[in-house]
DNA sequence: TATGAGATCAACT
DNA sequence: GTTGATCTCATAC
């Protein structure tokens, strides 16, 4: 169980958000297996770093390794991991979650016994890890944040990224192939 | 199964 | 005033 440090997310997002399916993200010993992320360039039309800093992403503008979490449509949090060199804006949205630690804790915040959707949706990951805006700006190597790499490569999938409408032809959305823990299934 | 409304906020026009 | 990296619930097919 080898902890991702600041220097796995000091890369191209492109090699990081791969590389993230399989790991596992606890939030205060809560949380499960990343099955599903998507890869936000400074460069891409649909990123929240594309048009310059504000003070909403001037998390995404500081080094790697750090949490940038927004509210989405008013009511929703979203998880992102920082990547890249400090100051290329580049960042992985987390979008599903295989769960496996704090089971319980994440049935009472999300309301909800099935586990198939206590963490599919970024919306949902952040609502059953207890994460929201005041959580933005943390880095992601000691606690609350727990992060492990994974064993074995698993098959990944690949997709275009859901609910955008700026470059919304770009594959940037992994997964993990087959899972049932998907927001939405690949195709 | 599929569409539609509502919730609610920061950025931008 | 409009839009969006969303989700839930209601109603319709």
């Amino acid at each position: 169980m080898t902890p991702l440090t600041r220097d796995f997310f000091n890369r191209s997002v492109h090699a990081v958000a791969p590389e993230l399916i399989g790991a596992t993200v606890l939030f205060n010993g809560v949380g499960g297996e990343i099955v599903e992320v998507e890869a936000y360039h400074h460069t891409d039309p649909a990123a929240h770093s594309y048009g310059g800093q504000t003070p909403r992403n001037a998390v995404m503008f500081g080094p790697p390794g750090y949490a940038y979490v927004y509210r989405s449509y008013g009511i929703h949090w979203c998880l992102n991991f920082v990547c890249e060199p400090e100051g290329s804006a580049s960042a992985v949205l987390i979008r599903a979650l295989r769960p496996v630690a704090g089971l319980q804790t994440m049935r009472r915040r999300r309301r909800t016994l099935d586990e198939r959707l206590l963490c599919a949706g970024p919306g949902r990951v952040c609502q059953a890890l207890g994460i929201t805006g005041r959580h933005s700006g943390l880095a992601l190597d000691p606690p609350p944040f727990t992060l492990t790499a994974r064993g074995a490569t698993p098959e990944i999938a690949v997709g275009v990224r859901i609910g955008i409408t700026k470059a919304a032809e770009q594959p940037w959305r992994y997964g993990l192939a087959g899972s049932r823990y998907l927001s939405k299934p690949f195709r």
